[in-house]
RNA sequence: GAUCUCGUAGCUCAGCCGGUAGAGCAUUUGACUUUUAAUCAAAGGGUCUCAGGUUCGAAUCCCGACGAGAUCACCA
């Protein structure tokens, strides 16, 4: 980049950096500094008393290291205010031109505190701790080393005594495309980022807890299954074949199970290639766990009892805001069979319907259908427009379609229906789990309806996997299988409007930057 | 992919029935030894996303491109 392009803020940060290397300061040093604190600590448990005489006794925290990035300068005089934030929090520092000075000579504060050091920079201080007259915590600086220059100027964002945040940086594609700037400058979000962490972190203690075994699976596949999506296609240059990135790890985990292990889950990143909107990215998370013995019954009382430890270790409570709502994840979460879903929001009574009834219930209710659909997909389509949005809080839908469920055990007792059942929050689906189809003829057949409605033109429809087909002919116990949304839980748990907010790096069209 | 809205200084925004740009913060210079959205005084900073058109004249009106957001479609 020539100077020409550099703004002048921008010039002149990196004159200051040429001006700090002749005065003999490496704006860059390689050995470690010793950090001794973090800023939440020191002003969580500082402590000082007042004596007699009004004088006050520091009564901890009289040497302190502390390391963190130069967000705010206040001069006053021969004195001056800093506010450095560290990875925990901001903390005041408190400096004197009289103490920083070497034998009378007062370059380093006149010079290079004063005029060469700039918001963004990184440094370390060394003092001791006090509370200023207006009962801020506050380190006195008796050392201060400059630990990394800044050479773009940070957006400055204000927040005054009561809360209010002034001239936070709102454009989303700033926000999205320079997330480490967003993480430094806008107050909660880097909170939305831990709190994601702690969801994950609590759901892998609780699998663990039970006996699941973390494993990793295929990323690249030659057949993209166990969902129905269009996935990402890619080649493998030296064995000269496609390769598919998965969309789903279903069929990986179920070999697993079928392999001997009884209880594998993987936090599966997963990649479709479809529409982007707020509640979609092309590249998504999805926990899915297989337990052996188990049945989908088992598998909603262990969710429901998984996602009420999450809210309470992310939220301290069970009840939490989201949008306008407040949602209960105390369990028991409430239970409705799919058809008794739509007989209470259309007063229809889908469950004996053959396609044509369904295709006429569809034009009353003005749902639009094409002929590609099935009895499955039709019902499903009644669920998605009349339905979904009223769950809002945690509700799990059970008993589905054969049709639309190709993985999924027919139903002990009702004809034609799976043992699946999703689990719908605020009005979105969150979970899917099943009673995992492990008869493989009839999984050999279900593979056959697939093909035959990828002929009819659905474009979605599955391939059929011979490999895991004769994976299921070895034999695999019964099992119950889940997949929860993790960035949708996420942002459940965060509440937050935008699948971008609780994905650090959100996908973003290519943009070309000077 | 479709429709609507938006793109002005480092950041947040104003200006938009056409007369080539303003504010606050940030930056620079100066004052101040407990300030805190620090304050006070002064100064600098913009091919108004890009490319065309209409016009004597465009940030402003029209067309196109690029990017973003919202809604819809597809899906989780």
């Amino acid at each position: 980049m020539s100077n020409q392009e550099l703004t002048e803020q921008e010039l002149l940060r990196r004159e200051s950096l040429q001006k700090i290397r002749e005065l003999g300061i490496d704006p860059y040093p390689a050995a470690l500094y010793p950090v001794s604190n973090l800023a939440s600590d020191i002003k969580a448990n500082y402590q000082e008393e007042v004596l007699e005489d009004g004088t006050k006794n520091r009564l901890n925290y009289q040497e302190v290291c502390v390391a963190g990035r130069l967000m705010n300068m206040r001069e006053a005089g021969k004195a001056m205010f800093l506010n450095i934030q560290d990875a925990s929090d901001r903390i005041q520092l408190y400096l004197r031109r009289e103490e920083l000075a070497e034998n009378e000579d007062f370059t380093f504060f006149d010079q290079v505190i004063k005029k060469l050091l700039d918001i963004g920079d990184f440094i370390g201080v060394k003092g001791f701790v006090f509370k200023t007259k207006t009962g801020e915590t506050t380190i006195h600086v008796q050392s201060l080393t400059l630990l990394s220059k800044s050479l773009k100027p940070l957006p400055i964002v204000k927040t005054d005594a009561e809360g209010n945040v002034y001239d936070a940086v709102h454009d989303p594609e700033f926000r999205y495309r320079q997330r480490y700037v967003d993480l430094t400058v806008n107050p909660g979000v880097k909170e939305v980022f831990l709190k994601r962490t702690k969801m994950v972190n609590t759901m892998r203690n609780f699998l663990n807890d039970h006996g699941g075994i973390e494993v990793d699976t295929p990323v690249l596949q030659n057949i993209p299954g166990g969902a129905t999506a269009r996935p990402f296609k890619t080649h493998h240059n030296a064995l000269d074949v496609p390769f598919y990135l998965r969309i789903a790890n279903e069929l990986f985990l179920k070999r697993l199970i079928v392999g001997g292990y009884d209880f594998v889950y993987e936090f599966s990143r997963n990649f479709r290639n479809e529409g982007m909107d707020r509640t979609h990215n092309p590249e998504f998370t999805i926990l899915e766990f297989y337990v052996a013995y188990k049945d989908y019954f088992w598998m909603m009382d262990f969710t429901e009892h998984l996602l009420e430890k999450v809210a309470i270790a992310t939220n301290d409570s069970t009840e939490l805001p989201v949008g306008e709502n407040t949602i209960s994840f105390k369990a028991p979460f409430k239970r409705i069979s799919l058809f008794d879903a739509i007989k209470d929001y259309t007063g229809i009574d889908v469950s004996q319907m053959e396609e044509d009834e369904l295709r006429e219930v569809c034009k009353k209710l003005h749902i639009e259908t094409d002929p590609t659909m099935g009895k499955g997909k039709l019902i499903d389509e009644i669920f998605s427009e009349k339905c979904e949005k009223n769950f809002i809080q945690p509700t799990f839908i059970i008993d589905y379609p054969e049709e639309m469920s190709p993985l999924t055990k027919k139903h002990r007792s009702k004809k034609g229906l799976v043992e699946r059942f999703e689990l719908m929050i605020n009005g979105k689906e969150v979970a899917n789990a099943y009673s995992e189809l492990n008869d493989p003829i009839d999984q050999r057949e279900r593979f056959e309806e697939q093909v035959s409605l990828m002929e009819r033109g659905d474009d979605e429809a599955m391939f059929i996997d011979h490999d895991f087909l004769r994976a299921l002919e070895y034999g695999m116990p019964p099992t119950s299988g889940i997949g929860i949304g993790i960035d949708r839980l996420a942002m459940l748990m965060t509440n937050q409007h935008s699948i971008q907010e609780v994905l650090f790096f959100p996908q973003m069209k290519p943009k070309q930057e000077n």
